[in-house]
RNA sequence: CGCGGGGUGGAGCAGCUGGCAGCUCGUCGGGCUCAUAACCCGGAGGUCGCAGGUUCGAAUCCUGUCCCCGCAACCA
């Protein structure tokens, strides 16, 4: 009866923080894809894991005076108990820690050699010497190592480099094909921004740091995130060797990944199975984030949402419900408590748990909890029947391209019809009149079957909710509840009992429950304060300094001699300052507002102890004040002697 | 002219392989009383950023333009 084979994987996650909303958004994907595929014949392997390596986790591990491994396994523990909760159900959870894998990386790694496409190089980074790291530029912070602040020197050392740029024409036309990555306006993205300006070979390896793989013929070389953690989709399976696990689900059917990831699973790691000559994954979907009042969510910003809190509050099936209707998978999506639980109210307590409420209720106040079934049948009939054994298709339509919010939009059009079936047939009525009897009978088997018929449309998505319907409405687990039997109406039997359980989404009073949500982060602020400093710099209020703080700054006033434009770049111009004797060359990015003629004769004021640094190349020995307001911006200046100090 | 995404009733979004502008929330009015003050019906509310073009017909295609947001940055 099997369909045949349905493999997906979320990302590895990486545990050098606790995980939060957004690791569980992907992850509640997967599992309602997983599970909805099991649901429609498919033998699903299901794989999500951790990335463990690097030294980042190297780092935390020895702040908190442990050894990586020691560190990781609680961590790990952390996660699995949540994924435990959440009720996901993985098949499958890959350490990249784990022996097997190591082994695994390596043979891929040996093999990649072997056929000429890792070669030895030299890898030029910035290094920050007391941390031992290496930087990209767009880690620095200010120029600086984002760890301890302390100036990088640009140094070289040996390392392994996979040839990516061998690949690149091949993987052009992978993502222009359009099937590969979805949503196809990341394909655009991919190709323009990485590709078409040419594909560089990729450092493998490095040797700053022991927590990783080592390559197995140098074992001064550590391999780095891409190759080890990338190839956990296949080594999962037992990759490179063939096993049958391996046979079985390679290439797997959809890597779903956030937006931020994108690139290394369509350009590198697609290489890299081209490279081993492997089948490519079938697709790889590229979601969106969820962003907290508009702004990125991240764990530098401070303000993650911990998934634990809401489903301690509201329930796993509440949240996974929320995540998946709420946003259309594809795209960005604003987070806040208002909008969660005004989608729990209407849509779970109002709509769903109020039906399932009512209408049990009734069978036991109208019929003493049993079902009875009846020959009468009444003009609403039909077209509840209709919609009833239809939806699933629809539904199955939906899931197809992963768009998991309609295809709950197409169950709860059932559920919204199946309330308004009551107020047409309106059994409050029909008991009051001793003839209608046969019409009550069937109005209520109608309820309980559309209810069943809900019940197992909803199994995927929130599989707890299912089995609170079916206690309330006396049925087991079995051929009523598979998904097939939802095509079907008529299968709950007569006679049997239903019985008014707990409410299955208690009604959430939004306004107090925002305030003890807001309560509760106020209370978990504290990480925050550190990285506040970085957030302040953008905003209008900044932190209060003392004068001791501005007593630091060496103002002085200063003019302008001459002026260029600098060679490589568009916004800079390069000023040759008089300060007093002494001459400084400032690098400025007011090319946008003044021309280097108009400049020359001004006196300005200068930050002349202002640490000095190259900007695009060109030595900058300080800074200029300028006021600026929306796009405007004009120099500061002042009339007097240059040299004169400013305070 | 670095790349990409977006601008649709009060809010949040869908529609965008062209054919009377749709959903959820909110709001207003009505109905019902079985139910978790829930449910059902109806109404108001939109020049689909702006300007051109293609077309019998455009939110949907094309061109230009303005604004917002990411990324990338050369913001000192």
């Amino acid at each position: 009866m099997s369909k045949g084979t349905y493999y997906v994987t979320t990302p590895i996650y990486y545990p050098s923080s606790n995980l939060h909303i957004g690791h569980t958004y992907t992850t509640v994907a997967a599992d309602a894809i997983a599970r909805f595929k099991r649901a429609t014949g498919y033998e699903v392997m299901f794989l999500t894991g951790t990335d463990e390596h690097g030294q980042k986790i190297e780092t935390v591990a020895k702040e908190k005076g442990m050894a990586p491994k020691e560190y990781l396994d609680g961590m790990i523990e952390g996660i699995k108990s949540l994924w435990n909760t959440m009720e996901i159900s993985y098949d499958y959870f890959i350490r990249t820690t784990d022996e097997d894998h190591k082994a695994r990386v390596q043979a891929i790694f040996q093999k990649l050699y072997d056929n000429g496409d890792i070669y030895k190089g030299e890898y030029e980074g910035m290094y920050c010497t007391p941390c031992e790291s290496f930087w990209t530029e767009s880690q620095l912070d200010e120029g600086k190592c984002p760890d301890c602040g302390r100036p990088v020197q640009t140094t070289k050392e040996e390392a392994y480099f996979f040839k990516l740029s061998k690949y690149q024409s091949r993987i052009r036309d992978l993502l222009a094909g359009g099937e590969f990555l979805l949503p196809a306006s990341r394909a655009n993205e991919m190709i323009k921004n990485f590709i078409d300006p040419g594909l560089e070979d990729l450092c493998i390896t490095r040797t700053s740091f022991d927590w990783g793989i080592p390559v197995p013929f140098d074992e001064k070389h550590v391999i780095y995130v891409w190759l080890d953690a990338l190839s956990n989709y296949a080594t999962a399976l037992g990759f490179p060797e063939e096993t049958e696990k391996y046979k079985k689900f390679w290439p797997a059917d959809v890597h779903l990944v956030g937006k931020e990831i994108v690139r290394f699973h369509t350009i590198i790691w697609p290489a890299m199975l081209m490279a081993l000559g492997a089948p490519l994954p079938k697709m790889v979907f590229g979601h969106g984030w969820l962003l907290l009042d508009g702004g990125k969510m991240s764990k530098s910003k401070g303000n993650v949402v911990d998934p634990v809190v809401l489903i301690e509050r509201y329930s796993v099936d509440a949240l996974k419900y929320f995540l998946l209707r709420e946003y259309s998978f594809g795209s960005d999506g604003n987070f806040n408590n208002e909008v969660l639980l005004n989608r729990i109210n209407s849509d779970l307590a109002n709509d769903l748990g109020n039906l399932v409420s009512r209408s049990v209720a009734m069978v036991e106040k109208y019929n003493a909890g049993e079902i009875v079934k009846s020959q009468a049948i009444l003009e609403f009939d039909e077209d509840l029947k209709k919609l009833a054994v239809s939806t699933a298709n629809r539904v199955e339509t939906k899931m197809e391209v992963l768009d998991y919010s309609n295809a709950l939009e197409e169950i709860w059009k059932f559920i919204r019809r199946t309330n308004k079936y009551i107020d047409e047939t309106m059994p409050w009525a029909l008991a009051k009149d001793e003839a209608k009897k046969a019409e009550l009978d069937t109005v209520l088997y109608n309820l309980i079957e559309s209810i069943r018929i809900i019940s197992v449309l909803i199994q995927p998505f929130m599989h707890h909710t299912s089995r609170g319907i079916w206690e309330q409405i006396g049925l087991e687990e079995g051929e009523k509840t598979v998904w097939e039997s939802s095509k079907i109406f008529g299968l709950t039997e007569a006679g049997s009992k239903v019985e008014k359980g707990e409410s299955l989404f208690p009604r959430i009073d939004v306004k107090k429950e925002i305030e003890a949500l807001d309560a509760l982060g106020g209370k978990k602020e504290e990480p925050k304060a550190e990285k506040k400093e970085k957030k302040e710099k953008k905003s209008k209020v900044k932190e209060e300094i003392t004068i001791d703080d501005f007593a630091k700054l060496d103002l002085k006033v200063a003019e302008i001699v001459s002026v260029e434009k600098h060679p490589d770049a568009d916004k800079l111009l390069v000023l040759q300052l008089k300060v007093g004797e002494e001459t400084r060359q400032v690098v400025s990015g007011i090319a946008g507002h003044y021309t280097p003629d108009a400049l020359v004769g001004e006196t300005v004021i200068l930050v002349s102890n202002l640490k000095p640094v190259k900007l695009r190349g060109v030595l900058s020995q300080g800074m200029i004040l300028a006021a600026t307001s929306g796009k405007k911006l004009k120099l500061v200046s002042v009339d007097m002697e240059s040299g004169a100090t400013v305070s």
